[in-house]
DNA sequence: TGAAATGTTGGGGCG
DNA sequence: ACGCCCCAACATTTC
């Protein structure tokens, strides 16, 4: 019997993983693929997709089989594979991002390779949700109503109790020698001493939730508690399924965990679902504004200031802890990416793209759909986003939010012992700036009514790859 | 998933 | 006792 080739991409996981049961059923024996390409790009992601790659080839292995790593165009590897060990048929999960579309379709159309893919990394295939009158979903709230109307997410599958391999020598590229890990110099000691990536870890972060669930409801915007699951960067390699959290957080629910908790939990993972939605059928989402008129908001090039909010010494406590947990341990609390965002896009007017570079570069959780969805929710630019005159004040919100301080001198040392009435030069002041801003957006204000069309959903293909650019070594 | 400016109210000090 | 002023507290409007 002729093997099938399993691609793993953003389902690295054993259980719960639809297209992996797919190909068990077929009987047939599997050869499990990864491959390194183009948008394996961030620097805190490809540290953190070793390990995960790590953990799923022991998890196999276990099972009697490794797993074949190999860098490269997927399509290109992938037919060299099928040619070589004689596989007709590739099972994978699909992607939504308008580089893996481009992926599948070429994938597709080559002869004698049958490409099987199926819905497993969404609640809600995107290409599922039509308003009423057959346009998209713009604003969360009716998208959320929508989803969750479809019904319960199905219940998770149990991991295959055996898998058949195929036997074959094809030729693997060691992990070692994927160049996924940062050396000279190595910027990963933060992230080792934070997270374990792996399907074991995720899935006991999930057995671990109640008492998030409890205190989610009133304390997930403090920083200093941090009342969160930390599941994010677990849910975007697909160490577990959307379906296994919605089900562990409802679970919970039932058995009177946090009533309100599971709700609020459960929203966010519906950010993620609308996130995704976004990007699927507006493709330019990591590059342009959808509200066209954000084209002519006066942007400022301040190269120094970049740098500042980057490496989190902007003068303002709660940015630069903020800036800093990012550096050290590749993720940052949302309340602080909200503040953060805030701060770079309009008290220094820097384009909301540049701190989305960023950010793909130095978070764990990096995500194309959520991160550009987020920073265009920041900006103004995007749908259902914040208001533009909703500018946040970074003092204020530090108080609401860390009223004791604890977040701030946790990641601001030279602030240990001291007020933060005493940190020294923030680079604007934020009255001035706040005046600044306003001002600015007055002249996309006068863009909408005169000029600049709609944006309309584009066909993937027709898009540009998203430019991630690796900035974290740079640094 | 704001903040600042502006408006309104009501209690207390005081002539 | 009463009205006036002050201003904190809260509400509304505006950006």
């Amino acid at each position: 019997m002729p093997p099938v080739i399993f691609w793993f991409r953003r389902d690295l996981r054993l259980a719960d993983n639809i297209a992996l049961s797919r190909a068990v059923e077929t009987g047939r024996p599997i050869i499990p693929v990864y491959v390194v390409d183009s948008q394996d790009a961030g620097g805190a992601g490809r540290w953190w997709l070793h390990h995960s790659l790590a953990s799923l080839d022991q998890a196999l292995e276990r099972l009697g089989a490794s797993l074949v790593l190999r860098s490269g165009a997927p399509e290109r590897v992938l037919a060299d594979l099928a040619a070589a060990s004689g596989a007709d048929t590739i099972f994978c999960n699909r992607r939504y991002e308008p580089e893996s579309r481009d992926q599948e379709r070429r994938l597709s159309r080559l002869p004698g390779i049958d490409l099987v893919g199926s819905d497993d990394n969404l609640i809600a295939t995107p290409s599922a949700l039509r308003t009423l009158s057959g346009g998209y979903y713009r604003v969360f709230t009716p998208f959320w109503k929508a989803s969750s109307a479809l019904g319960e997410p199905a219940t998770p599958l149990a991991a295959p109790a055996s898998l058949d391999f195929a036997r074959h020598d094809l030729p693997t590229e060691p992990l070692d020698s994927l160049g996924l890990l940062p050396r000279e110099p190595d910027w990963a000691g933060g992230l080792r001493d934070t997270w374990t990536p792996g399907e074991p870890a995720a899935l006991q972060l999930i057995d671990e939730l109640a008492p998030v669930l409890a205190g989610y409801a009133a304390d997930r915007d403090r920083p200093d508690l941090d009342v969160t699951s930390r599941l994010s960067p677990h849910l975007h390699f697909g160490e577990v399924s959307s379906r296994q959290v919605w089900h562990g957080a409802r679970r919970l629910e039932a058995h009177g965990a946090g009533l309100a908790g599971a709700e609020a939990f459960l929203r966010q993972l519906y950010w993620r679902e609308f996130s995704a939605y976004l990007l699927y059928n507006f493709p330019q989402l990591p590059t342009s504004p959808l509200r066209p008129e954000f084209e002519f908001f006066p942007w400022s090039d301040d190269e120094e200031h970049l740098r500042a909010w980057q490496q989190g010494r902007t003068g303002f406590p709660i940015v630069d802890a903020g800036m800093r947990q990012l550096w050290h341990t590749g993720w940052m609390h949302n309340r602080v990416r909200m503040i953060v965002a805030s701060f770079l896009v309009k008290d220094l007017m820097i384009p909301w793209q540049r701190g989305a570079e960023w950010f793909l570069d130095t978070l764990v959780d990096a995500d194309l759909a959520n991160n550009s969805a987020s920073w265009q929710w920041v900006a103004g630019s995007g749908s259902d986003a914040a208001p533009y005159f909703r500018v946040f004040n970074p003092d204020l919100q530090a108080q609401k939010f860390d009223p004791n301080g604890d977040y701030v001198r946790r990641w601001i040392p030279e602030l240990a012992g001291k007020s933060s009435e005493f940190y020294p030069n923030p680079i604007v002041d934020h009255g001035e700036a706040r005046k600044r801003a306003l001002e600015a957006y007055d002249v996309v204000k006068g863009m909408r009514a005169s000029n600049a069309a709609p944006v309309s959903p584009v066909s993937s293909s027709t898009s540009e790859p998203p430019c991630a650019v690796a900035t974290r070594e740079a640094r």
